[in-house]
DNA sequence: GCGACAG
DNA sequence: ATCTTGTCGC
């Protein structure tokens, strides 16, 4: 019945799924096309999305979808949907969209037929954007499939074009001083696939930015940061969070027995000095 | 055989 | 992506 998800797919659908991201990547629109991009403050700007995929242990296809709803700035959650569902293709570094894509589609869809006033204005997330093998990350499928603008936010480099996380690239991050702080990804093309973003004043690695839909790359830094009360961005965060979570009250006991232990982490993960939510002072 | 490998 | 315990600080 329900089809394994495990095992790499044949080449002839590797070429397939080249295709259609060679397709899509016709639609895609890597610059500003929204009023409060253009706008220094952002005021125009009420509700953020943020998507995420969570998986189950021991499970190849099950799997917790999640979209979420942020106002802005105040970073609170106003919609959830959070939905198991059975993953029909493996992960393969290049075609991370075409095992997650089609279910935060589905998210999108429901959350336009329900709330359509709740509709995010731009979507982050987890995954690169153009920062990829041909140019066509996970944020740029979610954008040209759903037409919302979106930011591709990645937690590691994606060694592609000759970006390569060697030496040098780690003395770039180690310069990196405070929250905001960025250096360019230039490929071998001489083109700027990503920035590398330092999202909070206080963490060591720093985050992958780059393009996903209709908006530039500046303005795709400038709101993931703003939308850092941690280091990854609250509209992935909470995304991440609520599908693993999603996880655990849906079939939480039925395998790995857990004893009780509530706890409450309203607040900082690890804890990191203090600040309103960005930098630091100059005596 | 060795290294890479978003999530 | 997933697993895991303690540790430090407010």
């Amino acid at each position: 019945m329900a089809r394994e998800a495990a095992g790499r797919p044949p080449e002839e659908t590797l070429s397939l799924w080249k295709r259609e991201q060679a397709r899509l990547k016709a639609l895609l629109v890597d610059r500003d096309t929204e009023a409060w991009q253009r706008d220094p403050a952002f005021s125009g700007l009420h509700r953020v999305g943020g998507v995420d995929v969570s998986f189950v242990k021991g499970d190849s296809v099950r799997a917790c979808a999640s979209l979420v709803v942020l106002s802005f700035p105040e970073l609170q959650v106003v919609y959830e949907e959070s939905r198991m569902v059975n993953l029909t293709a493996p992960y393969v570094a290049g075609f991370l969209a075409f095992r997650e894509v089609p279910f935060l589609v589905d998210l999108v869809r429901q959350l336009q037929e329900k709330e359509p006033g709740l509709m995010p204005q731009v979507l982050l997330v987890d995954g690169n954007g153009v920062l990829h093998h041909r140019g066509f990350g996970v944020a740029c499928h979610l954008g040209v499939l759903t037409e919302l603008p979106c930011i591709g936010v990645a937690k590691k480099l994606l060694q592609v074009d000759g970006l390569e996380n060697n030496a040098l690239h780690k003395e770039k991050i180690r310069l990196l001083r405070a929250g905001g702080d960025t250096f360019p990804l230039t490929g071998g093309s001489g083109t700027v696939l990503g920035m590398a973003l330092k999202s909070h004043s206080c963490s060591t690695k720093p985050l992958y930015i780059s393009v996903g839909h209709r908006i530039s790359l500046e303005v795709a830094v400038r709101l993931a940061q703003r939308c850092c009360r941690f280091r990854i961005p609250e509209p992935v965060r909470q995304a991440d969070i609520r599908s693993r979570e999603h996880i655990r009250k849906t079939l939480g006991h039925l395998g790995p027995p857990a004893p009780g232990q509530e706890r409450s982490q309203a607040q900082s993960p690890k804890a990191c000095p203090k600040g309103g939510l960005g930098e630091a002072a100059d005596p």
